[in-house]
DNA sequence: AGCACGCCGACT
DNA sequence: GTCGGCGTGCTC
């Protein structure tokens, strides 16, 4: 008898282990199959994680399997491998790891193969003169008869059922099914770019790599902005193919770099596949359906994509590797980065992760010193590939501009640039780390400020829809005409977003042409393109965005970036904040310039002395890791300690204190019982800083872990914890978040 | 996650 | 006296 063990497709810690089935007589089960399986009083589906011969339940307990849902298993064996590994060291559910590891629609049966079905003619010339004298009446069916004697049909396109269902039933014409994949971008290999000639640096860093391809090796790619780090991630998938290889490129956010996909498609034409969530069910299956096949070998995808069942993996590159995207905010909480180097090494590729602003931690791993199985080899790109300098930088002090009286949101430095740069026929980026018109609205009297009753953040006035709107939970509220507080009517906007920065720039530059790209104007389908689109052809000469526009976008006409207010990001309360705007000015700073036309870029603070950007503007990234890690060693941040916190929310502000509080407790009895509490720092319950959000209270409970600390029973400890959460409370642990809001 | 079993309050 | 609240336990 052969027994399948089952990880039933339930999300809950109680049924997460395995279930043995009976496998009946006949039926074709394999490991890593979607089965269907009776549990309880229903029929669920479920993953095979293996097959044995007995099993130690008593046999009256166990089932057969009453089904399976496709017939090639779902889940390949490594990619089962890997789901093991996320769920002990996520902490996760088993079965929370293996879907990620098809598209979500394909459990349940959502989707399948699209098929198309045609008619083929059954009958020899002679028959069909015979059918047509025995059934001369059949007008129709003779017509239909006639035409497939040119070929097949669509019966889609075929106006008579009623005849083609008649000729079906006597043998006359018969039905086909073909696979019809719904691949959203069908270019054909002869449409293919042709390759840039690489600078001396490019073709080392592409050779040592190469060389890497049959053993495996994991590099750091630290490229300068514009120093075509795409050209070498493409050299280097186009040997791994050469050598009958497959590669997974993960970007941030697929819709925010569309030229990156452009490029691959460019250069691999139908040997890529592409998986992102604005598409269909059906796209995604059928591209999922391309690279399990082996048709596809190249994938690019947002972090998901780091589980496409390719097979012979030969690289794994992580582009921009310090983006936060890459770290899940739900559960399963991996880290694409962590999970790209466990499935490189599972495989013997090549893991590249590139950026021009590597994240500290990162780039920690490439430094001396590193223990070998930790270690990154460090690979860096100093010039740009077109040979030109990086743009010049210069920071203005916009406290001088306020004393000289200039109380605009655009320096006098900035102003004159901008009207050179327009003056000259070539465009200008303005970034500021904010949407809306005014970030909040204050009382001049009794300083006043409101905020979202829902969430403890204030809120930001939106000019077209003339509504305060929450930007956590979306709530939006009249402009008050008088203080809520004191009824004076000294209600002022203070602050600026992307609103006010389109509306000055159209104020003070009428011929400009502003288009402007930030959450707000991209809600729609395909908005990004057409805004970056109308900046591409010229349309528009002024592009006014969030972060958005920082990343990875290359325009050769600009010739001017205009950072409107770089603190925005360096004072949030978050110990990564100053990482943040370096890596923010970097970036965008390097959007000019890259073509012909030389780059420059003002950088607005009040701030101008401080490291993060001083250094930003000197592009010196080098300075600016020794100083911020020495900063992170000394005040025991991450990357020097792991911060982990159980985040506790409710709607009943007590209850979810008092459970803070009692896992405060229960986390130091913990601590001091298993001797751990040397090795980390106990920060206990206190108030998120951000208190509330969506009318639930926040609250956390918040440890510190030296490298010495066994993180994964602390870890373990503490998501038990959060397990016992009490009713009317969600807790959740998270461990070197993204952020600690 | 569901669903059943099971022990204490307000109602036809 | 019953109907039903949701606490605990089980699903091969």
């Amino acid at each position: 008898m052969t027994y399948a063990n089952v990880i039933v497709d339930l999300s809950a810690e109680a049924v997460d282990r395995q279930f043995s089935y009976a496998v009946p007589e006949g039926m074709d089960v394999q490991p890593g199959q979607l089965v269907q399986v009776p549990f309880g009083p229903r029929t669920l589906e479920g993953f095979v994680v293996s097959l044995s011969d007995s099993c130690n339940v008593p046999p009256e307990k166990v089932k057969p399997v009453c089904g399976v849902v496709r017939e090639e298993p779902v889940v390949l064996p490594d990619l089962m491998e890997l789901a093991e590994w996320m769920h002990v060291r996520y902490l996760c559910n088993l079965v929370d790891a293996l879907r990620l590891m098809l598209p979500a629609q394909m459990r349940g049966g959502r989707v399948r193969e699209r098929t198309t079905r045609w008619a083929r003619l059954n009958l020899t010339d002679g028959e069909l003169e015979a059918f047509i004298a025995a059934n001369p009446r059949a007008k129709k069916q003779i017509e239909l008869l006639k035409a497939l004697k040119d070929g097949d049909m669509e019966t889609a396109g075929i106006e008579t059922k009623s005849a083609l269902k008649a000729l079906v039933d006597k043998g006359a014409v018969t039905i086909r099914e073909s696979e019809q994949r719904r691949t959203p971008h069908a270019l054909s290999n002869d449409e293919r770019t042709a390759d840039p000639a690489l600078l001396p640096e490019q073709k080392r860093a592409v050779e040592t790599l190469t060389a890497a391809l049959s053993g495996g090796g994991r590099f750091l790619l630290h490229g300068v902005t514009g120093s075509g780090k795409t050209e070498v991630y493409i050299r280097l998938i186009r040997r791994a193919l050469e050598m009958g290889k497959s590669a997974i490129v993960l970007v941030p956010e697929i819709a925010l770099t569309p030229q990156m996909v452009a490029w691959l498609h460019g250069r691999f034409g139908g040997d890529a596949a592409v998986l992102h969530s604005a598409l269909s069910a059906g796209e995604r299956f059928d591209e999922w359906r391309r690279i399990r096949s082996g048709e596809a070998r190249v994938v690019i995808g947002a972090r998901s994509a780091v589980f496409a069942p390719v097979q012979n993996l030969g690289v794994i590159v992580v582009d921009e590797e310090h983006e936060t995207t890459y770290q899940s905010d739900h559960r399963p909480r991996y880290d694409a980065r962590e999970v790209a180097w466990k499935r490189a090494a599972q495989h013997g590729a090549v893991l590249l992760l590139g950026s021009a602003t590597p994240s500290i931690s990162t780039y920690m791993r490439a430094m001396p010193g590193v223990r070998p199985e930790n270690r990154l080899a460090l690979i860096e790109l100093r010039q740009r590939a077109n040979g030109r300098p990086l743009p010049e930088v210069e920071i203005v002090d916009m406290r001088g501009e306020f004393e000289r009286g200039n109380h605009s949101i655009f320096s006098a430095k900035l102003a004159t640039e901008l009207r050179a740069c327009l003056d000259g026929g070539h465009q200008a980026m303005l970034f500021i780390n904010r949407r809306g018109h005014s970030t909040f609205v204050s009382c001049r009297k009794c300083g006043y400020v409101v905020k979202c009753d829902q969430c403890d953040v204030s809120m930001t006035w939106h000019q077209a829809e003339n509504a305060l709107r929450c930007h956590y939970c979306g709530k939006t509220l009249p402009p008050p005409k008088a203080c809520p507080r004191c009824s004076s009517a000294y209600i002022k906007y203070f602050g600026a977003g992307t609103q006010k920065v389109q509306e000055e720039v159209r104020r003070l530059f009428p011929d400009a042409r502003v288009a402007r790209m930030d959450v707000d104007t991209t809600r729609e389908k395909d908005a990004h393109e057409r805004i970056l689109n109308r900046f591409r052809s010229g349309e528009a000469n002024v592009l006014v965005g969030t972060q958005m526009i920082a990343k990875g976008l290359d325009f050769p006409n600009v010739a001017l970036v205009g950072v409107v207010a770089a603190d925005l990001s360096l004072n949030l309360p978050d110990f990564r904040s100053v990482e943040r705007t370096f890596q923010l000015i970097t970036q965008v700073a390097g959007r000019a310039g890259r073509a012909d036309v030389p780059g420059r870029v003002v950088v607005q603070t009040y701030d101008p002395d401080h490291y993060g950007i001083q250094l930003a503007a000197a592009q010196d990234y080098r300075a600016f890791y020794t100083r911020e890690s020495a900063y992170r060693r000394a005040a025991l941040y991450p990357p020097f300690t792991v911060i982990a916190r159980i985040i506790y929310s409710g709607r009943d502000a007590d209850a979810v204190q008092a459970a803070a509080k009692a896992a405060e407790k229960a986390l130091g009895e913990y601590l001091d019982d298993t001797d751990a509490r040397a090795d980390t720092i106990h920060l206990g319950a206190m108030e998120a800083p951000i208190k509330m959000i969506r009318g639930k209270t926040r609250w956390q409970v918040l440890l510190k872990l030296y490298f010495k600390a066994d993180l994964e029973a602390v870890a373990g400890k503490m998501q038990a914890l959060a397990d016992e959460a009490p009713a009317g409370t969600r807790a959740e642990l998270e461990v070197n978040p993204n952020n600690l809001f």
